[in-house]
DNA sequence: TCAAAAGTGTTGACCCTACACCCATGG
DNA sequence: CCATGGGTGTAGGGTCAACACTTTTGA
């Protein structure tokens, strides 16, 4: 239901306010050691200059989902990223300029595999614990996309497309730790990454961070496909 | 960071398309028996006289919050009902009449203990199950708050206000039930719940639904914010 | 031969599930 | 005395967390 004039029968929707509807996007990478994100330069006033999140307003005849494709793309030239909607954003002054509603969404990707090819706008990763003061209420947004990450990281295999197709125990529990800030067990996480069955050990090993060298491992969509019903639960 | 005419280094926002927002009140109910939904009968064209979540347009001068509590107001008498978010839908032709962006909010609330007093838009609550098919995107919405729900209340003690002051385990169990829409063991529910820590025993009996007489609870606001740290997990 | 990372298993505690019978009472 | 709903306990299996030592090999 939409309506306006409240409690009219005859009803026109152009005697409502309009507003400007943004989106931004918060942009997680991980670099095999850190969890990050994504910033750019604000290349305009009020706040000049300043560290903040990529965004751009929605148009007419876009949804928000294709409006945060093609902002991020043109701030960056990252392409193709599916991101998943956090939560929209309306107190009344977060924009000084003038009123704007912005529906936060959120992506993970592999830093290494995806190039920030539009430097115009000093698009830079930082670590999520290090990262500057935000303009705006970006930081309450990130915080916000973070939660929605971990739930996200708890309830499905998510982010094995975070790391080189072929990738060691260790990498994984480092993007795990990364993504919830923690420490874990390398015998148990490796324990309950084999319980989840989604993964083909390889006879390869990756000799570039030890003597002894380590197994490489691989997704394998038609195992993690097979789990799918089960639940997964995976508890930092 | 919000941007229009982009990577302009001046900037106007008014330049930027406005559109119209909306939110729409998604009213759990829950009156011992059956999860229900408040939908209200569309009193305009299109779809006038279909039934309909409650909704309406965002004003300049108030968050999504304000309006939803405002709307849900004028349509129904219902106040100081505390909604929450649950997704932002943007469909370019969600509605025919003219793009309209909507935000969905949910609650949960006791049927008995809020009344409909204004009844000129036939506010009715209907069994989510038996409910009629809704305009636009509504049904859809509903899906994602019923998601959102379950959520919640795996991971919170939530609904203890769905239920009277003095409540019988047989009822929680029923709301438990109803949320979820499936059946619960008896003794392994009332061991759950009891494992929780957050209720009283009281010594009354309501005599109302058997010879016998069943021992009556109350949620203890103490305790629960003892258990609150603790992980509260309840899976279906 | 040593340093540095990789790999590996077990035990105890807890938790969850499945399951069936007696109790109290009003009629 | 009986029909109805209320109440109760346990045993087995699975899961999770804690925990320390051995292996490999390049330098």
């Amino acid at each position: 239901m939409e309506s306006g004039n409240e409690h009219a029968t005859t009803y026109q929707y152009h005697a409502e306010d309009k507003v400007l509807l943004a989106v931004d996007c918060i942009i997680f990478g991980f670099d095999q050691e850190d969890l990050k994100i994504l910033l750019i330069k604000r290349g305009f006033e009020p706040e000049k200059g300043k560290w903040s999140l990529v965004g751009g307003f929605l148009k007419k005849e876009e949804t928000l989902e294709d409006a945060a494709t093609r902002i991020l793309k043109s701030y960056t030239g990252l392409d193709d990223i599916y991101m998943e909607q956090v939560d929209t954003f309306s107190e009344v002054n977060r924009d000084p300029v003038e009123r704007t509603v912005s529906t936060a969404y959120y992506a993970l990707i592999n830093i290494k595999e995806h190039s920030i090819s539009n430097k115009q706008f000093s698009a830079n990763w930082f670590s999520v614990s290090k990262a500057p003061h935000l303009i705006f209420d970006h930081d309450k947004m990130v915080q916000h996309a973070l939660r929605r990450l971990r739930n996200r990281a708890a309830t499905e295999p998510i982010g094995f497309d975070l790391l080189p197709e072929k990738f060691t125990m260790r990498q994984l529990q480092k993007l795990y730790e990364a993504i919830w800030d923690t420490q874990f067990d390398k015998r148990n996480f490796i324990n309950k990454i084999h319980a989840m069955n989604i993964l083909d050990k390889l006879a390869e090993k990756d000799m570039t961070t030890s003597r002894k060298g380590s197994f490489l491992y691989k997704f394998d969509a038609e195992k993690s496909k097979a789990q799918n019903d089960k639940s997964f639960d995976f508890k930092g």
